[in-house]
DNA sequence: ATACATGTTGGAGC
DNA sequence: GGCTCCAACATGTA
């Protein structure tokens, strides 16, 4: 279900519930449901992998993790998390997170931080990086404090593109190649966007899941690698380790 | 059918 | 306090 691009097409399609009052909420999310019942859905917004439902003064900040699912105007086998009724129709969600906050999106995120975000800051994820030169670099892609929206394949894809080999620390990847990895987890994630809109996502992997390099034919090497011990497929052929 | 996977969090332990 | 590790959660797919 998430990395970021999935969630903003998620976004795109309840975004008709804005201004709409939600008339009864209900779920096994340990929320106070009587804190949206009579209330409208003043923005639905995205911030990476969140979806986030403001009201006045408080917002609903949705995660869908791993597993979650949502419907508009249907259900699922199983119990949801949160279902948010209005006068005509219906929003549920299966297997997420979800919080109530305080105050607004804006107290608590950086939108420059958002890869999909159109104030994403390119510069301002450069200079964060620049303080982890010991890190790795897969490490690094999947932290969403700086690449928010960024996923493991979102990660594999983009350092198969610019040719750099996901355990290469930081602080030894020339600054040239740095640009191109920040260009590059944008680029990339709004390939993402297109593809998943078009439903062919998968078609377009080039490394993820794959046996042989499809650039120079050679074996392609998979690991759990990383504090974020998520899985990373790799070439050793044509991925360079800094 | 058993294992795995687009992810994060909270708590234990040091 | 802060860092790291791990369990926990939940579900469709191969």
């Amino acid at each position: 279900m998430p990395e970021g691009p999935t969630i903003l097409i998620a976004a795109e399609e309840i975004r008709s519930f804005t201004r709409k009052r939600v008339t009864y909420a209900e779920g096994s999310a340990l929320i106070d449901m009587q804190r949206v019942q009579g209330k409208t859905v003043k923005e639905i917004r995205t911030w990476g992998k969140l979806l986030l439902f403001c009201f006045d003064g408080f917002f609903l900040r949705i995660h869908f993790l791993l597993f979650g699912s949502y419907r508009v105007n249907e259900r699922r086998a199983g119990k949801p998390k949160l279902t948010l009724y209005f006068a005509k129709g219906e929003l549920n969600f299966y297997a997420c997170s979800v919080k109530l906050m305080e105050g607004t999106p804006d107290d608590v995120f950086n939108w420059k931080g958002d890869v999909l975000n159109k104030l994403w800051s390119g510069k301002e994820a450069k200079a964060k990086l620049k303080e982890k030169p010991a890190a790795l670099v897969c490490d690094l892609l999947l932290d969403q404090d700086i690449f928010s929206g960024v996923g493991n394949i979102i990660k594999n894809e983009v350092l198969f593109r610019i040719h750099v080999h996901p355990a290469s620390k930081l602080g030894k990847i020339p600054p040239r190649k740095i640009n191109q990895l920040v260009k590059e987890a944008v680029d990339y994630t709004f390939d993402f966007l297109e593809w998943k809109r078009n439903f062919e996502l998968k078609k377009h992997f080039q490394i993820i899941g794959k046996k042989i390099c499809p650039r120079c034919g050679s074996k392609v090497k998979k690991e759990i690698m990383g504090k974020t011990k998520r899985r990373t497929f790799y070439c050793t052929g044509c991925q360079e380790k800094y």
